[in-house]
RNA sequence: GGAGAGAUGGCAGAGUGGUCGAUUGCGGCGGUCUUGAAAACCGUUGACCCUCACGGGUCCGGGGGUUCGAAUCCCUCUCUCUCCGCCA
């Protein structure tokens, strides 16, 4: 959510940077603006208010206490008087807010200077290329045919048990994906992140604190009986975990990395995006998310895009780094760089990672603040970014390091792995 | 799931209808003293809203109610603890 303050010290700034994410917000400011002077207004008047019952609630315990009954009396129904105008600007002052914090909520994050402008992902900018593409035998087969002939991964069974989208992985895949878990934890960890595991569930106040909710509540899965949402990402409970704090400003940047399950409904995909392992509704994904001071906070993307690209490079992925524009761009991101990687087999860029930085639109929703150093509280920073999505990062693997009755493992995963070639299972 | 107890400021812990935003202790910060430090002593120490400011208002787990007046009484929700049951 966009703070009121900065919508009032720069409603033309704010809509002109609103137009790099395709949105009018002219009335929708102008709206705003005038629903806030109502509430200050009303403010005003309700405290003028109740500052006079006060005063006569303490008048009235005086005179009880001197045995003047009457006069107390009297001002016992004055009280009464004030007291109803009173409660009737409170409500005034509550059917206000509640307008304006709907169309507060609405607004989409402001996107950051460096942010182009365009309508979709064909907008994006390529900033950097890396690794080599592969070329493949003419038999090379997709991830899908790969996970079938070495027994690594089945969708029919996952369709069986659960539905589409569900797969279970198995043996040597299902060590894989261990492999991946561990190796992507440990460089975090090596990298100065703490470990953290996060309950996989999470109430209404979280999702609506990371801005999942009211946004995108068609995309998670909810369990109605007790009004839970399985989390999309682990950045929903490990961001939460900061809501309605006050820290110190010698606690930032605090650095979590968070392996989890994730889940998303994605209602309305279909076709190539879906097949095999390129698009599921459960999959597995280490996290990684800071809360800074927000002097630091682009300086620490710069960190984590660094980060991101070196488990790219240890995994020998051709990969290559996208800056999105304004309508690619999701609706909390300030600045969002995408990293894909080249599936050799499919012959596509798949995306396997996004690292955002929220600037303040998180944080003011969930009332994140540290106390700088003169004192004062003020909205801190919140970035993450997946470090990394496992499924696409197995598609990749498996298709660009296939070698006919074997797939080789980068050097990196193979003490994870405990074996260097993935074979064929033994009949 | 059943029975009971509880939720107060960074922490501990008073406060059961009237100048209580809240006694006190610890911690934090500033000062006196000291070559420095400790101890001792003095002072200070929550968040939010309105206001240029003075000042005013709100907040004692969340929400609602009673009352001229609520941290204190009532209703409700959430959470925590103890005992029983079940259980990885």
């Amino acid at each position: 959510m966009i703070p009121i303050s900065t919508i009032r010290e720069n409603p033309e700034k704010v809509i002109n940077r609103l137009t790099i994410k395709n949105i009018d917000a002219k009335s929708a400011i102008l709206q705003i603006i005038a629903l806030d002077d109502v509430r200050k207004e009303t403010q005003r008047n309700m405290d003028d208010l109740l500052a006079q019952t006060n005063n006569l609630a303490k008048e009235i315990g005086i005179l009880f206490k001197s045995g003047k009954k009457e006069e107390a009396d009297a001002l016992k129904q004055k009280n009464t008087d004030l007291k109803e105008q009173a409660k009737a600007l409170e409500q005034k002052l509550e059917e206000t807010q509640t307008k304006l914090q709907s169309v507060l909520v609405q607004l989409p994050n402001l996107p950051h200077e460096s942010v182009p402008s365009g309508k979709s992902a064909a907008d994006n900018i390529i900033v950097k290329q890396a690794g080599e593409m592969p070329v493949l035998q003419p038999d090379a087969m997709p991830h899908w045919d790969i996970a079938t002939k070495f027994d690594l991964i089945s969708f029919d069974m996952g369709s069986k048990v659960t539905g589409a989208g569900f797969p279970f992985y198995k043996g040597q895949g299902a060590r894989l994906q261990r492999a991946l878990i561990n190796f992507f934890l440990d460089e975090a960890i090596a990298a100065g992140y703490h470990e953290i595991q996060p309950p996989l569930l999470i109430n209404e106040d979280s999702g609506y604190g990371t801005g999942q909710l009211p946004d995108k509540e068609g995309q998670m899965y909810h369990i109605g009986i007790d009004n839970l949402y399985l989390i999309p990402t682990a950045e929903v409970p490990v961001t939460n975990l900061y809501r309605n704090l006050i820290l110190q400003k010698s606690d930032l940047p605090i650095k979590n990395v968070a392996y989890s399950n994730c889940f998303r409904r994605e209602a309305g995909s279909y076709g190539k995006d879906v097949r095999g392992l390129n698009r599921l509704h459960q999959f597995d994904k280490v996290e990684i998310v800071q809360i800074a001071n927000p002097s630091d906070s682009y300086a620490i993307l710069d960190t984590m895009i660094e980060h991101v690209a070196g488990l790219l490079a240890k995994l020998e992925l051709p990969y290559r780094i996208l800056r999105l524009c304004g309508g690619d761009m999701s609706f909390t991101s300030a600045l969002t760089f995408d990293f894909e990687v080249w599936s050799a087999a499919q012959e596509r860029w798949l995306e396997v990672s996004s690292v955002s930085n929220f600037e303040n639109f998180q944080a003011n929703r969930m009332k994140l603040r540290f106390k700088d150093d003169s004192g004062k509280t003020q909205l801190a920073h919140t970035l993450n970014g997946s470090a990394l999505a496992l499924p696409r990062i197995v598609a990749a693997l498996l298709e660009n390091n296939q070698q006919g009755d074997q797939v080789r493992i980068p050097h990196a995963l193979r003490a994870y792995t405990g074996y260097d070639y993935i074979s064929l299972p033994k009949v």
